[in-house]
RNA sequence: UGACCCAUUGUGUAAAGGUAGCACUACAGUUUUUGGUACUGUCAGUCAAGGUUCGAAUCCUUGUGGGUCAACCA
């Protein structure tokens, strides 16, 4: 760590370097990640997560797991659930107990009536569309409420009121007094608190008044001891407001909002309700699909929480607005698959291959290096002999000079095993080649030796001894770059149709038998393969997490 | 039309007034019992115009382009 110190610093570090400098917060760093349970984390929340808890590691400090619950409408425990699962998986841990907003209702609460009784709040009692219409516009200065200037008395009464339950929802709000006129919309007397008759996942029905984002945001994050209180650009606006109420309830150590650019990938939506649209929709087969950007998704498509942190890590951080290109995603996690994986051998779509000089009846066990990439991981048997499969995309009747793999009269390696030869092939009466025939080479044993090059090399199972499993091959959810980039088309229109093609009666070697859910493998000359959740003792079922480069098939097009 | 933010090869990100670098992508090649991996190379950039300076991607001005803001969402 300390001897890559020549690494340069993104924006953030720069601050809080400069902090640390000048003694701010006792040069402690603690940050925190806030999400509202109101839904599946996706890979944008992982940008954040990793940025968060990562700066936190970086200068010794800590990190915060808040769940910013101020909205028992729209939150579920079922989602808290799911979002702590993903951040362990992710394989980040939180400092102390796990923070909820709806901790602070109550010093939210009292800092509310102090802030009537400094007479800077006021009980509103027009409907949402007149507050609305009296906000003005960004170039027009809003005006003031009939409201505003009531007694401290009356809103100390009326905000009492709100709470005890006496009024319906909507029929008042409590606002801060702050500035009608100001060019920045988020300062025109901002609502605090609104009615809410609901029962909230942890406070039950204590409460029946909520405070807004605005208001319980910043306070948690100066209750929590945050220093830098890292947000996406969205909040930019929000920020004199954040520190307009820290200026009126807060003392001492404060901390500071700081934003940068969310995440963008292309060929993907990342919004929670365009994800959400995808499951109800059912587009996808739910929030784990494992063609969505959510972290469950990614999860069950085989990604390791490793390639996810390295991503975050390689994309940067910056203020300005991002696309980042999904190859650059599958890259890395090739790099990290590559590494980690032992090479198996599996035939998506089988064909029968006969070696008519190979004894009927016969099997001979050839030794396969589990992964050249990684010395220890040592390796395994499979069983060779006269009947085998290989793949029907590796046999062309009338193949081009490039095609190096088998085609009449041209020879092949089979991995690991021997030099065939094909002699001649089957077919049905519609044409379709159905069996190949081939003669092998018995002095070109892997390992004997024999130095005979051929250009080709075929992944290959045993036909009798092979296992079967169904195999889902996922391509990218959309086909166009930006799905959401179309003013006058539905994101949906441009969902990729063969986003999954599910193969059956795929054959495996026997060594797969005993795979579990979740194990990751190279499938040689194919992609990377993981076990899905799905997936049984009798019927194995495989998720393709990502193909292979393939230079051969670009040169065919 | 107001305020705030942003602008570096196709993409992302560095260079804190002093050689525009790195990664991905694309393309070529070497190695290879995976058409994988690894390695080598090629293409390609400071939004524009002024100003300050010996010197500007960096500072200033203006313009252009993009983003955010007018929920009792976060």
């Amino acid at each position: 760590m300390e001897i890559e110190k020549e690494k340069s610093l993104n924006f953030i570090e720069q601050i809080i370097e400069k902090d640390l400098e000048e003694g701010k917060n006792e040069k402690r760093v603690h940050t925190r990640f806030p999400p509202e349970p109101n839904g599946y984390l996706h890979i944008g929340h992982a940008k954040s997560i990793c940025l968060n808890f990562g700066l936190g590691k970086q200068y010794n400090g800590k990190t915060n797991l808040r769940f910013d619950d101020t909205n028992p409408t729209k939150e579920e425990d079922e989602y808290v659930n799911s979002i702590i699962e993903d951040v362990k998986w992710l394989g980040f841990q939180w400092d102390g107990e796990i923070c909820f907003t709806s901790d602070y209702f109550q010093q939210l609460y009292d800092w509310a009536v102090q802030l009537i009784k400094e007479g800077k709040a006021y009980v509103e009692e027009q409907s949402a569309e007149e507050i609305s219409a009296q906000r003005g516009t960004p170039q027009m200065p809003g005006t003031f409420s009939p409201f505003r200037d009531r007694s401290i008395e009356e809103n100390l009464d009326l905000f009492d009121r709100m709470r005890l339950g006496e009024f319906e929802n909507g029929s008042k709000v409590l606002r801060a007094k702050v500035d009608m006129a100001s060019p920045n919309m988020q300062m025109r007397d901002p609502v605090l608190y609104r009615i809410l008759h609901a029962h909230h996942h942890r406070t039950g029905n204590k409460w029946c008044i909520y405070p807004m984002y605005d208001f319980a945001h910043g306070q948690s994050d100066y209750l929590e001891n945050i220093t830098h209180s890292i947000c996406t650009l969205e909040f930019e606006n929000h920020r004199p407001l954040y520190d307009w109420f820290l200026d009126q309830l807060a003392s001492g150590d404060r901390p500071q909002q700081i934003e940068f650019a969310r995440l963008n990938l292309n060929y993907t939506v990342m919004s929670k309700r365009k994800l959400l649209e995808l499951v109800e929709g059912s587009y996808v087969s739910g929030w784990d699909d494992p063609r969505m950007p959510t972290i469950s998704g990614l999860r069950r498509r085989g990604y390791t929480p490793e390639s996810i942190r390295n991503f975050a890590d390689r994309i940067g951080v910056a203020k300005r607005d991002n696309v980042i290109e999904v190859s650059l995603l599958e890259f890395i996690l090739r790099e990290h698959l590559n590494k980690i994986t032992d090479r198996v051998m599996a035939v998506l779509k089988p064909i029968k291959l006969t070696i008519t000089n190979y004894p009927e009846g016969e099997f001979e066990d050839i030794e396969l290096i589990n992964n050249p990439e990684d010395e220890q991981s040592g390796s395994r048997i499979a069983p060779f002999g006269r009947n085998i499969y290989i793949e029907q995309d590796d046999f062309m009747i009338d193949a081009p000079k490039k095609f190096f793999r088998l085609s009449p009269g041209r020879e092949v390696r089979l991995k690991g095993a021997y030099i065939i030869k094909c002699e001649d092939y089957k077919t049905d009466e519609n044409g379709n080649v159905i069996e190949i025939i081939c003669t092998y080479d018995p002095a070109t044993k892997s390992g004997s030796g024999i130095n005979r090059k051929v250009k080709g090399v075929l992944h290959w199972v045993s036909a009798e001894k092979s296992i079967d499993a169904e195999i889902r091959l996922y391509d990218r959810l959309f086909n166009d770059e930006d799905p959401m980039g179309h003013k006058d088309a539905d994101f949906k229109e441009f969902l990729n149709n063969d986003s999954l093609k599910v193969l059956t009666n795929c054959k495996l070697e026997p060594s797969l038998a005993t795979a579990k859910v979740n194990d990751k493998f190279q499938f040689q000359r194919l992609g990377y393969f993981c076990v899905d959740t799905d997936s049984t003792e009798n019927n194995l079922v495989f998720n393709r997490t990502v193909s292979l480069r393939d230079s051969w098939a670009k040169k065919r097009k």
